[in-house]
DNA sequence: CTGAAAGCGCTTACAG
DNA sequence: CTGAAAGCGCTTACAG
């Protein structure tokens, strides 16, 4: 790999002691004499030595990496997250591969049988029955976690924001407002993420009392082109809405551009509100009011959950993984695209 | 890894063969007997039997990975381009490993002494100096290839957008609409592409005759913070430029935001182009005008150029690499954040 | 065309 | 506390 590579063994005859000895001041230093240990460090400064992570890995039965399943890495609100996991394994000897769902080809199980990773992490919880079934029966599915998606059904551990809970603070925050007719853009359908929403949105109208009309929920897929599809249906009603609440803040942004292209103002005729708080909610024109999910908190919960599976599946008297649901707190961020109905 | 690991060895049993047959089987199937090679595909198939990357790596003195440095995985723009990548490698026996040069602690030549990478793509040209001397000692230099950003001065290869053509068709655009008053948004001091896409701001707006005027260049860096203070250094001007030329969508996204938020109109007061063209300068209102950069091209070939680096680095006899730059074309992309000065 | 053997660079029981 | 030896799972000259 290097110019001139300096193996364990050019370390041990500059030491004067055996490759066991190297090994042993590298990763058990508390096995040697201080002399010898000292001895060996002094060693490895001189020769400028670096452990081999390939040699070391496949001594020790392990890939050294894991991988981290990206549903679209185009979408920052995914980047984010990756960018979290990607620090909480900065300076561990386990390495970040990525794979986006989107291009195909993968065969995921494929990645723990070669023996090019030791756990994964999903951002997708739309991975086929097939992919699930291969998980199982490969013995790999204790070493999956899934964060902000999950897959419905199935006991694998997964870190989420409290998707429930955030479309009610949304619904309340309009009908704080005064909003009475609130009108809901989905997810795609069978996302979780779009069941979860949709069902706290509900639950919180109802609790509201206010009513509840089925063209006023608008299906949606996280995509612009769902936001604008969206808004022109919103446009041809004779009755609008006074309010929208959108599954995603990129879905809000297509919304709203096309409502104030067909003359509809935001917020003064119709107030929006998204989910996630990406980075460019705050300097949209009207800066968007949303659901803050902590992406950051996301990130490092699930790689610590992922580390803690890998440890577990590797030791057998380790207890048996529990069904494991952490859930992150979301909050309401005000901003302008919400106001009282005009 | 697996629950039942099978090996070549269980193979070769399994086919009555040895394991350098099977292991020939599977890389050179050219160097054996139609009937040996079927014996040993049935075998394979019958085991279930998969290579270990990490051995055969180890074996073959690679590691079956590179990693991409990415600035900031937070920002679409870098994470579209990481999604090419990590396309153009999936399918191939590299994995793709980011790193994110913000989280600190790594030690770049580590990853190759480590013997865990095999090459590498910086998307950051903002490389300390120590950073690159210690590629060279080290002798990875030549699978290093930088996209989007590069390091002036240095003879590493890139992939790259045509930065000053950008900025050239930019001012031309505004030109065209009737503007002569041009005001430009910088990136961070010192980044190449900042200094690309001035120089070109500069020649066009000289070649056009255009007058220039020092505090019409407004130092930025990319953040939307520094497009909101470019936008209220705009504001306090008494006189105004008509068109301002942001480095980067988001910039101009955060100038935009600031200007409308004064009362200023866009593009009735001031016209706004960007660069870019990320996935939601159509849908902010108003759409953004832009130069496109084609992010899929980027990647790709720099994925191309890293797998022709590490070859030739692999290969004593391959002609010493040359200073590759590679252009991609960019494009103007016309919306509605300009028109002819009010 | 095929096999026996060495070896990639490490770690870890097993002795002592 | 330290060393000699085996072995992780492969590939590849070297013979034949």
């Amino acid at each position: 790999m290097a110019q001139k590579t300096v193996r364990i063994r050019d370390v041990a005859r500059e030491a004067g002691v055996s490759t066991a000895t190297v090994s042993r001041a590298l990763s058990n230093p508390d096995l040697l004499t201080e002399s010898t240990r000292k001895a060996v460090e002094d060693a490895v400064r001189i020769t400028g030595y670096r452990v081999n992570h390939a040699a070391r890995n496949l001594r020790m039965q392990r890939a050294g990496a894991v991988l981290v399943l990206v549903p679209n890495l185009g979408n920052p609100f995914f980047s984010t997250i990756l960018a979290a996991i990607s620090e909480s394994f900065a300076g561990t000897d386990t390495s970040v591969l990525i794979a986006d769902t989107a291009s195909g080809g993968r065969e995921l199980t494929g990645y723990f049988l070669d023996g090019r990773i030791d756990g994964m992490i999903s951002l997708d919880g739309g991975l086929a029955q097939s992919d699930l079934a291969a998980f199982d029966s490969a013995g790999v599915a204790e070493r999956i976690v899934f964060a902000c998606e999950w897959v419905d059904g199935s006991t694998l551990p997964s870190v989420r924001s409290d998707n429930e809970e955030g479309a009610r603070l949304a619904v309340q925050h309009l009908h704080d407002l005064g909003h009475r007719d609130i009108a809901h853009v989905t997810g795609p359908a069978g996302n979780v993420l779009t069941k979860a929403r949709r069902a706290g949105m509900l639950a919180e109208r109802a609790r509201l009392g206010l009513p509840s009309r089925d063209d006023w929920i608008i299906r949606g897929d996280f995509s612009l082109a769902s936001g604008r599809d969206a808004a022109n249906r919103i446009i041809a009603m004779k009755d609008r809405p006074s309010a929208v609440f959108c599954a995603s803040d990129q879905v809000a942004f297509a919304l709203m551009s096309t409502l104030m292209e067909a003359g509809v103002r935001v917020p003064e005729d119709i107030s929006v509100i998204g989910f996630d708080d990406i980075e460019l909610s705050k300097v949209y024109t009207p800066s968007l009011t949303t659901i803050r999910q902590d992406r950051h908190a996301l990130g490092c919960r699930a790689a610590q959950l992922l580390l803690e599976q890998i440890a577990a599946a590797g030791d057998p008297l380790a207890p048996a993984a529990p069904d494991r649901v952490e859930m992150v707190g979301v909050e309401l961020v005000t901003r302008q695209s919400t106001a009282a109905p005009g």
